[in-house]
RNA sequence: GCGGGAGUAGCCGAGCAUGGCCAAAGGCGCUAGACUCAAGAUCUAGUCCUAUAGGGGUCCGAGGGUUCAAAUCCCUCCUCCCGCACCA
């Protein structure tokens, strides 16, 4: 069958969308508004199909909500701010071959390459490709007359007064901060995604107590995650071969390791080298140890990394399995003891966590439970600090050796000891990074200090416990994530949100060598896409967009006359953009992916609740989880890496638009499957030769025209239903397989209504046309209508829905599955099918028995008395009855009343032609029939018994 | 650690909120048939076990419980996955 060329329709209806302008969107006082977005992208290279999981949910939530009769705005933009652009332009310009593979394989042209070492041109040039050969390629109703992007001149206006009104507020704080950052340029990112990183993206920043030993005028120090633990000290360990440096800090002399020394330099002011010192020379020494004021001895151990903390340990042999070992390792080795001169007399164990699990001497006992010998078993040393270390945080308390914090529990101790440490001066504190980390430049990445950090103070109570009230008014998908949100709102803590160095993005404000991180003005823009249209049409600038100018858009206050003059902006162009305000807002709903729930999605509500009053806050949040590649992230071996075009070539983008509704839950993460895509264009192509043939249909009314209207409305409604709660899936679901799969039944039994299938067709196309928009307008291109875009969609009608009809059906169904399973288990030659219907009087029984159930055979006096009927095939009924009465599905049918006969009559062309037999049918009690095995006796109610030769 | 999620037939993957028409959608794979010289594509039927009459049995990570009734609710355990901040 002549089937259609995707290609070909595609590329007709989205030229055809544009000239007419069908997306173009205009503020209308008398529909309905609905505001939504998708976060927009940053700008960091071709992106591949696993983006448009997100985009593709996002059009189809908008031309469904369209087709309800809503004005739907559905603007969009890019995020160019930060590095990735100018990282792109470096590349570029050093002529890196595998940079410049990877953009002409895209298709940039060499100009293009040229142009692009100006990061400017790599965002203008991506800008392009977004729009062009994602957006507008997959048929998007985005309206890209209110696009913006955030290095644009109007958009940092936008940022600039957004960052005085928070500080207005007093959101805004200084304060210092350890960040992570390479030591050649500047802030990074360190996590798995590896953005800015060539290695070590699984490294944790590390906070270590700095402990300070008293020893003469110097201090030694040593660095533990576990400052609760300083009551156990017993000794300190160092190596005697490492050259340790003496440094001046803070107008004090610390003792460390050299590249301790180097990672301090980040994060102090001033670090001067005083000399060195080998660890042989402090080895039988003494010292004083912080917090419990003891004298301690300094002890040689081999096991020490200096490049772990200072490269010295503090020992604490009860809960420190590596200390155990070393100490009694030392204790055994004479030769070290004489060596040195040590003694040791004093240095034991002390007793200071009691845990369930390991009780007060934990390193003891799990050296013995897991059999270690020496220091030198590194392993089985890990996992024993691991064992006790989670033992002892949850479910340990300190002993009373441990005086003022005897009887707390670990956590709060661990917390208290360290900061009465640090408050006394006996301790610091110390950043490290738990594995080495290489910036992409290549450079190293360490933990610095930056004394006057921008924050934005989203620890605010107020602020807090407003954006929790409005998280819980809003409409969230998934379900799991409106349970998540508010407790996520509440741990979130002050946030930086200006940095230096090289970025693109708007200067700070209030210190112009800051410029504005990336997270931090990607809050707010869906206030701003609404003035976007404004700027892009000539008719504001940006030297016009003054703090008086946005507090009157977005928060109502001044006077159009004064802020006209003041800004040069027409009176009435100020008055419409303050209309166009407040009619689009507040946003309906905001679509991202699920990177974005810890940090995008409370910013955004977070910085809304701070600028916004209540009823222009957002109403809803849609989480979608990703497409991803086999056993992981979307690589070129993997599949799903092809450019997006040359994918929507090959696929259809109609078909990739299904894919991402249908295959999968929104909420959860989907590999990509070629073979799959491939089955969905069978699928669109299989639903176009139906409705083709449905519309060549040229038959009259038949009972069964009941059947499929009834049908039909049902599922209309549910996918209403399903669609408002933003169900993509299973509206997909219902249009593109529940509802065809009913036409599918219908014809087979015979259906061929010209009109109705021509009334249903017509219906079904619109309920088709958010997911697959093309395919939609060329099967409806000869109807009349401009573009089925623009249309409502069919409503549900109550009055159209038969329980009666659909009974019968289902009687007709279940009958053809009983004859089909004696077929299948009998050996007969099936000629001949005999069908008897149940006697009157079993319907009568078996009534009664539905009257109550629970009597059981206590019913057969009633029946007896108002049943006609042979007594002993009464009673075997009735307690078959007895049985069949749990069955629900069997209870519902026998509920409907119908003429059995009259359906099966009815039914017997169908039922001759799908069995290829003659069919028989006759009331079981009839006089004179054909029943040679004496099979009518059987029969039940709405369950006729069958013979088959 | 903290917080969250998931385990469904050979495989992928719905269902679970509102327990019952759930032996459990859809797809893949497999089997048979139609079409074809043949292959592919397509279409039809089947695909837990069992049964020569529409039946019976077992089943939704494991084990308990609630209920007339559990894949669905509750408890315990096992296994796996994700987020945890300057990354958009």
């Amino acid at each position: 069958m002549e089937t259609y060329d995707h290609v070909e329709i595609e590329e007709k209806w989205r030229e055809r969308w544009e000239e007419n302008k069908v997306h173009k969107t205009e503020r209308d006082e008398d529909r309905e508004p609905f505001y939504l977005i998708f976060a927009y992208p940053g700008i960091s290279g071709f992106l591949h199909l696993g983006h448009m999981r997100c985009y593709t949910y996002t059009d189809i939530l908008a031309r469904y909500k369209q087709m309800k009769g809503y004005n739907v705005l559905f603007p969009a933009g890019t995020h160019p701010t930060g590095n990735q652009a100018i990282s792109l332009a470096k590349k570029l310009e050093e002529n890196d071959e595998g940079k410049i593979a990877y953009m002409k394989k895209n298709g940039a042209t060499e100009e293009d390459i040229e142009r692009m070492k100006d990061p400017e041109e790599v965002v203008k040039y991506f800008n392009e490709v977004y729009k062009e050969d994602y957006w507008k390629k997959f048929g998007f109703s985005i309206d890209f007359d209110y696009f913006t992007h955030t290095i644009r001149e109007d958009y940092k206006k936008f940022i600039t007064w957004q960052f005085k009104k928070l500080k207005e507020k007093d959101l805004l704080t200084q304060k210092p901060y350890f960040g992570t950052e390479c030591v050649e340029c500047g802030p990074v990112a360190v996590d798995p995604s590896e953005t800015d990183l060539s290695e070590g993206g699984n490294a944790e920043k590390q906070e270590f107590t700095l402990l300070k030993f008293e020893y003469g005028d110097r201090y030694v120090t040593a660095a533990t995650l576990r400052p609760e633990t300083v009551f156990g000290q017993t000794n300190l360990w160092v190596d005697p071969e490492i050259e340790y440096q003496i440094v001046e800090i803070e107008g004090e002399e610390w003792i460390m390791s050299e590249e301790a020394v180097e990672k301090l330099t980040y994060q102090k002011d001033s670090v001067k080298e005083k000399g060195t010192i080998k660890g042989e020379k402090m080895v039988g020494e003494k010292v004083l140890a912080p917090g419990i004021d003891r004298e301690m001895i300094i002890l040689p151990a081999s096991f020490l990394d200096p490049d772990f903390g200072t490269g010295i340990v503090t020992s604490v042999p009860s809960d420190a399995p590596y200390d155990y070992v070393a100490l009694k390792d030392i204790k055994e080795d004479e030769e070290l003891i004489e060596k040195y001169d040590l003694d040791l007399t004093d240095v034991e164990p002390i007793e200071i966590i009691e845990s369930e699990e390991w009780g007060t001497m934990p390193a003891e006992k799990i050296v013995d439970e897991l059999d270690i010998e020496s220091q030198e078993e590194e392993e089985k040393l890990e996992e024993a600090t691991e064992k006790i270390y989670r033992a002892g945080f949850h479910t340990g308390r300190m002993l009373d050796s441990c005086k003022d914090y005897a009887g707390m529990r670990v956590q709060e101790a661990k917390e208290r000891i360290k900061d009465d440490l640090i408050s006394e001066g006996k301790a610091d504190v110390f950043y490290d990074l738990s594995e080495e980390v290489i910036c992409r430049c290549g450079g190293k990445v360490v933990v610095g200090k930056i004394p006057d950090q921008w924050f934005i103070r989203y620890s605010d109570q107020e602020l807090t416990e407003a954006s929790v009230d409005q998280a819980k008014k809003m409409m969230i998908k998934p379900q799991s994530y409106a349970d998540n949100l508010p407790s996520t709102i509440e741990w979130f803590q002050d946030r930086s949100c200006a940095r230096k160095g090289n970025w693109m993005g708007t200067n700070f404000p209030f210190n112009e060598e800051w410029i504005i991180e990336a997270i931090a003005d990607s809050t707010f823009y869906p206030a701003y896409y609404i003035l976007a249209k404004h700027y892009n049409q000539g008719d504001l600038k940006a030297d016009q967009m003054s703090e008086e100018f946005f507090d009157h858009v977005y928060q109502g206050k001044g006077e159009v006359q004064e802020i006209s003059k003041t800004t040069g902006i027409p009176e009435h162009k100020l008055k419409e953009i303050r209309e166009d305000f407040d009619y689009w807002y507040p946003l309906d709903l905001n679509l991202g992916g699920k990177e974005h729930m810890t940090v995008h999605f409370p910013v955004f509500l977070m910085n809304h609740v701070a600028l916004l009053e209540e009823e222009e806050r957002p109403k809803g949040i849609f989480v979608n989880w990703w497409l991803v590649g086999k056993g992981g992230k979307i690589s070129k071996s993997k599949g799903g890496a092809e450019p997006i075009p040359d994918a929507a070539e090959k696929y259809g983008v109609d078909t990739l638009r299904l894919f991402y509704a249908h295959s999968a839950s929104p909420f959860v993460d989907k590999e990509w499957s070629e073979e799959e895509a491939l089955i969905y264009q069978k699928k669109l192509n299989s639903l176009w030769d139906m409705i083709q043939k449905i519309k060549e249909l040229k038959g009259e009314e038949k009972a069964i025209d009941d059947y499929l209207i009834s049908r039909f409305n049902e599922l209309l409604k549910e996918y209403h239903e399903v669609m408002e709660e933003y169900e993509i899936r299973k509206g997909a679901n219902i249009a593109f397989y529940d509802i065809p799969s009913e036409i599918e039944w219908y014809l087979k039994r015979g259906g061929e209504n010209r009109e109705l299938l021509q009334k249903i067709g017509k219906k079904l196309v619109r309920l088709l046309t958010p997911f697959t928009p093309h395919i939609a307008e060329e099967l409806s291109e000869e109807w009349n209508i401009d573009f089925i875009t623009q249309e409502l969609m069919p409503e549900y009608d109550e009055d159209k829905v038969s329980k009666l009809a659909e009974a019968r059906e289902e009687y007709v169904k279940k009958v053809q599955e009983d004859i089909k399973h004696i077929l299948d288990i009998a050996e007969v030659e099936g000629h001949d099918i005999y069908i008897y219907v149940a006697e009157a009087w079993k319907e009568q029984a078996f009534e009664k028995v539905l009257e109550d159930p629970e009597k059981g055979m206590g019913l057969m006096g009633e029946i007896v008395e108002e049943v006609d009927a042979p007594s002993d095939d009464l009673a075997s009924f009735v307690k078959s009855a007895l049985e069949d009465v749990s069955e629900i599905g069997y209870q519902s049918l026998v509920e409907v009343d119908f003429g059995e006969k009259e359906i099966l009559e009815e039914s017997k062309e169908f039922l001759e032609k799908t069995f290829e037999a003659d069919i028989h049918i006759a009331e079981a009690d009839e006089e004179g029939i054909h029943d040679p095995e004496n099979k009518a006796s059987h029969s039940k109610p709405k369950r006729p018994a069958i013979y088959i030769e």
